[in-house]
DNA sequence: TCGATATTTCCACGATCATGGAAACATGGA
DNA sequence: TCCATGTTTCCATGATCGTGGAAATATCGA
């Protein structure tokens, strides 16, 4: 994953509605929820959601599927997860005694690319 | 964590020079790097640099140690970790199958909370 | 003390973003 | 076919963000 796409998903999260939409359809699975369902449960109007689905799934977030009239919306976890993937990949090259202990983030235990110490 | 703070943290690195200064930081583990350093091995203006890293403390993602005329910089792995835990606490709340096998969001198989191992 | 260096704060500019009303675009049913 | 319903697009508004020059602040060495 390039630095670019990474800015677009942090950003599409980076926002108290889709971050609140993203959330609901993270919980609701692989089914997802329509798109007036999800309007109603949060309470937003039709084009503001519209405009924030649009967001979410062009950050490769949550992926649309239509049935007759109703689309629905469920979270991309494969986007998802290479998302975090990146977080972590960044955080665990390192140095694994860095990353919290117990954290998503695991130790490596044999750093092979050795980073030049600062001393400050 | 809240939305309100995963929010904070999310904005904070959706945006390429922050991110940029993150993985740096993150890349040099806990010694850091000296606000010039960090300028210049980015390329950035004073000014909009410490813009930068004060948006990136305040959003508990790095921290900073005066030493002498010198300001360290270095991530904050336990804030990086919690938006982590956040993130995936989401992902793996509604059904472990859905999250992506091998991924940093590991399948919940009972609400032990074992925030441990996660697939190599 | 003074000057050099490191970093931050102040400020103003242009750019981008979030919102929702109204209209347009689908789809299904009668 | 026409109508009702679900969703999106268009558009205008106000708000927030990213940037860097200039000045201010802090620390060290002489």
């Amino acid at each position: 994953m390039e630095q670019k796409t990474a800015v677009l998903a942090l950003a599409a999260l980076a926002q108290e509605t889709r971050l609140g939409v993203f959330r609901l359809l993270v919980q609701q699975g692989e089914s997802g929820l329509a798109a007036g369902e999800i309007a109603a449960a949060l309470g937003l109007a039709p084009a503001t959601l519209s405009f924030h689905l649009k967001e979410l799934a062009h950050a490769r977030l949550v992926r649309s599927r239509q049935d007759g009239r109703f689309i629905y919306y469920a979270a991309d976890y494969a986007g998802m997860n290479q998302l975090l993937a990146f977080l972590t990949e960044n955080c665990c090259a390192a140095d694994g005694a860095a990353c919290a202990p117990g954290s998503v983030c695991a130790p490596v235990t044999k750093p092979r690319n050795a980073s030049r110490k600062v001393k400050p």
